[in-house]
DNA sequence: AAAGTAGTTCGTTATATGGCAAATTATAAT
DNA sequence: ATTATAATTTGCCATATAACGAACTACTTT
């Protein structure tokens, strides 16, 4: 059972359902997510390490930055399946068709701009 | 989001997801359920106001006693397919086999009695 | 080498959640 | 009518969780 409520709990945050709607298709880097969702750094870091612990999502260093993606097609099955469950329930949701808008302008920001930016506040 | 994310807080319980488990192909009463997860009946209550709040499962009042189903086919598609997804999520796990085959028991006697002997404790 | 920066970890705080017992409600039995 | 009983609601407590800022780590840039 650990794995499964590793899972279910890990989806029991709006937070963590928004960032792994906006994961879907693409990989983003920290700070494009911290500038969706609005919250501290360390909060956002904590909700991927939540996330990463119940293997939805993967990630991948490139120097300063760390990019996150939804777990690939050879994950485990529960995995998959829940990824496929959840993307079907949330492509309707107003409140994700949102947040893929602001992403979209978010992404014609350079992230090294975003980072400064944030680090600014 | 209200909706999905009543569901998915439903499904981060490990009590709740057992007791989904249970239901799943019958009914079953409230002291069927508290004689297999072994909390007090304020607390099996509870669960299920919240498993039914998310509308994964529906109720039926027979004289004094309540009984408990999974949410039927003509349920909304998000709770049908939670529940599919749940079901095969949960089919292998071994915590869930046990509590099948303690259910198994359960079924066995008398819900009369069953409910006496638990007032009694 | 020193300073800067993206991200994580740690420590703290406020709120949410799960547990129980006691009180309450609705129905059944006496 | 009164008592008994299945289940729920309420009130309380302990623990878990989400949020933040500060301290820290790993890497780049100067």
């Amino acid at each position: 059972m650990y794995e499964i409520m590793a899972v279910t709990k890990a989806l029991s945050d709006e937070t963590r359902v928004r960032m792994l709607a906006a994961l879907e298709g693409r990989e983003l880097c920290v700070c494009q997510l911290i500038e969706l969702v609005e919250l501290a750094p360390s909060t956002v870091s904590k909700h991927l390490s939540i996330l990463r612990g119940a293997r939805l999502i993967e990630s991948r260093k490139d120097g300063r930055w760390m990019y996150y993606r939804l777990a690939q097609k050879d994950s485990p099955k529960l995995i998959t399946d829940t990824l496929s469950w959840l993307v079907k329930a949330l492509h309707t949701q107003q409140r994700i068709l949102d947040d893929r808008q602001r992403l979209g302008q978010i992404l014609k920001t350079d992230p090294e701009q975003l980072c400064r930016a944030q680090t600014c506040k």
